[in-house]
DNA sequence: TAATCTGGTTGCTTTAAAAAACCAAACTCA
DNA sequence: TGAGTTTGGTTTTTTAAAGCAACCAGATTA
């Protein structure tokens, strides 16, 4: 039956993974993010079969990321750039990144470190924070449906509550 | 040829996308975070199919982002839970999420909203800031290679410092 | 004791991604 | 000006991954 998608989810993670969940998708943005904009760059420094690539950047067009700009005089050279949309991708790489050089890569063995430009220091850790900027984890969180939430959310973030509750009940 | 394998890439978010990248996976480990720890819980939360979830929860396992602890007494009923490899995915969660509900949703349409649970503010949006909590932006960060670059990773590095150094040229 | 729940596995089917070949327009340079 | 190369793809064929459905054994519930 191939693959599902997750379209109907109610679910801002789930809409995010719609669109930039396929495999090389995030790839092909961070070799934006470093500078590439041509098909065949693209397609020289990440190895990716160029069909596959072909669908990515479309993809990527029709969902606001990249641009697709003229670049020859001709119209047939192009560059793909990233938009506003695009560029506020950061955060997520950036996390991305952190994590993996925390705990797949581990201190001392990064591919790559980066950097304050005005100060030379390396780029602090990202980490949720409330607006006085102290650090918060999960268990300073809790979420409950906005606007743009289904019946069936709802009644999800109930059971969670509930959940919650006993949980907290029997540790004791 | 079937898929690529990202393992040879010198490059953190591509190590992080193979332990993260595979359809259903970040969805599982949003579900680990909304508090669902049983097989059947995942099944019925997420609706995918049962041999993927096997599938999806071994690897979670093997890379040490989920531990599967036994919660019956006699051994066949088991929780999968968030290690601390695990909840340290927050940011990256977090900042997908907050991409999509500014991208996607847009504001006002949020399935969920997530606040401080001291203040119930909702929580800012987080971006990559410097040790004085300021925020920065793409170009205010660089990169350079790490203790574990390879040498094509090192080469790239230099194409792109060149790169960048005509560009600035060009635009004046 | 029968039915149901749990946490899967097995077998088969469908879809998506890879490689390789191909292509037309444009540019390069001799 | 003409041969060869670059660019930005598309088409065709293979292979891997994801889906459904059926099945299963041990534990729990009625």
């Amino acid at each position: 039956m191939g693959r599902k998608r997750f379209d109907q989810m109610s679910c801002s993670v789930a809409q995010a993974l719609e669109v930039l969940g396929d495999w090389w998708t995030l790839l092909i943005v961070r070799e934006a993010f470093f500078g590439t904009r041509r098909f065949s760059d693209f397609s020289r420094h990440l190895g990716l079969a160029k069909n596959t690539l072909s669908d990515r950047l479309s993809h990527l067009v029709e969902n606001g990321i990249l641009e697709r700009v003229d670049s020859g005089k001709t119209g047939t050279r192009y560059e793909y750039r990233l938009t506003a949309k695009g560029h506020d991708l950061l955060p997520v790489l950036t996390a991305l990144r952190q994590w993996s050089d925390e705990w797949v890569y581990g201190e001392g063995a990064e591919p790559t470190i980066v950097r304050d430009r005005a100060t030379g220091r390396r780029l602090p850790k990202m980490v949720p924070r409330d607006v006085e900027g102290r650090e918060l984890s999960s268990r300073d969180l809790f979420a409950e449906p906005g606007p743009g939430a289904d019946d069936e959310l709802r009644q999800r973030f109930e059971v969670a509550w509930r959940r919650r509750i006993e949980r907290r009940a029997q540790a004791g």
